[in-house]
DNA sequence: TCGATACGCAACGGTCCCGTTTCGCTATGA
DNA sequence: TCATAGCGAAACGGGACCGTTGCGTATCGA
């Protein structure tokens, strides 16, 4: 119990020698002008191997209770010792996993904001990627209350860069006159992301149909009363 | 370890002889003319007590996994034996114990459609009841491809009913004239219902105002496209 | 070659929970 | 008064997982 565990920090840097220093690796993140300790020099194999398990677990386990350190260790073909050399404890790994869902898709620029929305849309419940992100979202919200921190940080790298797409491309529309001036965004935001999230996690809904993104945007585009 | 267990008060008022609960009741469930069956019944009192034991834990433990039939027990004040007297497994103590969030939300039927809809939205993210249902909700679909009979109940018990509500109210919108002849009911449904769950789960977004009900409908109803 | 560190693996003591059984007691009808 | 069955408490064997440790091996710099 009085064991004190290095824990990493999450900076990055650039690796020295040999290693060549990929982004967000755990195990090379130390000063830029340190020297290599002595040693063997940690795994990026390992690294990757483990955040890629973890996160597959996430989604596929459905929440974070799913996820045990033996079962990432088994699937990422590592032993426990070599996780536990890397983070004290399953949230302290869960969170640091988070990263691997980070980079966020682009705005596309497309002619009109109808466009830009569907084609994000889109992206958002059919990509192959973000498949796993919208699992691990829900795998994350099921279990909020019970790891604060994982949700904190799960909310502002992941979710709210992607609600900052959209936000960006409302606002480009009420700048350009094609959406209205008086436009509540953040309201729009939840309607639209809403929309998106649920469909996509739908029981007996089968798969999210392709004109379903289209129909979304189209709906909150011209509104639901009769005019 | 103290065993600070609450126990039930020795005597448990059962039901009147012969007179068996109603519906669903679990211990009593009998068909009606059939005598009642000799020695001490199930007591009622711990049917419920089991029953709001486990949908509370199931709300605050954010997740299927959270819920132990220990934890169950514990909480209920009642041996474990009572619980496993009545149910083969954790699954289907879930299972029949959604059925205590069943019970709908009234159509309300107000002056116009718009109305309506922020009434029912209101109640959706403010009722205290309703509170405890979206926890649930969030829980369940978390863990959702663990447990698909569970998700499939929760599904068609609880969550279709109520956007069965909105449905209907859409619908009656449509035939009225209030709402645009050609609307797509499905995706305006995926679009408040949506909107709604999401803000109420929302991370570090604060409690949900009072006008956001008001604020989503008025969106969805107008749109957001410039006119 | 040598020291240092990481590696995978296996095993450990400990905790939590499962589902079952036994115990002594209590509530009910015959 | 007796048979029957539910009650809570406690204990059991079994399994999953935790976080730790020791082992033999692999890989680095000096």
């Amino acid at each position: 119990m009085s064991q004190t565990r290095e824990r990493l920090p999450a900076q990055v840097a650039a690796g020295s020698p040999g290693a060549g220093g990929s982004e967000g690796s755990v195990s090379s993140g130390r000063p830029a002008g340190a020297a290599r300790p002595p040693g063997r020099p940690r795994s990026e194999r390992a690294d990757k191997a483990i955040v890629e398990a973890t996160v597959d677990l996430l989604a596929e386990e459905g929440g974070v209770a799913g996820v045990s350190i033996e079962a990432v260790a088994a699937r990422a073909g590592v032993g426990k010792t070599t996780i536990y050399r890397r983070w004290p404890n399953k949230e302290a790994l869960i969170i640091d996993a988070l990263a691997a869902l980070k980079e966020p898709f682009p705005a596309p620029v497309g002619a009109s904001v109808r466009e830009d929305l569907i084609a994000i849309a889109q992206a958002f419940v059919s990509n192959k990627t973000d498949k796993k992100r919208l699992d691990c979202y829900w795998s994350i919200m099921g279990g909020a209350e019970r790891y604060p921190e994982l949700m904190a940080r799960f909310t502002r790298e992941v979710i709210e860069p992607r609600r900052d797409v959209i936000r960006t491309v409302l606002r480009r529309g009420v700048t350009a006159g094609e959406l209205r001036p008086d436009l509540d965004v953040e309201t729009a935001l939840w309607l639209i992301m809403g929309a998106l999230a649920q469909r996509a996690r739908a029981f007996g809904a089968g798969p999210v149909p392709d004109d379903f993104a289209a129909r979304v945007v189209d709906a909150l585009m011209t509104g639901i009363a009769a005019r």
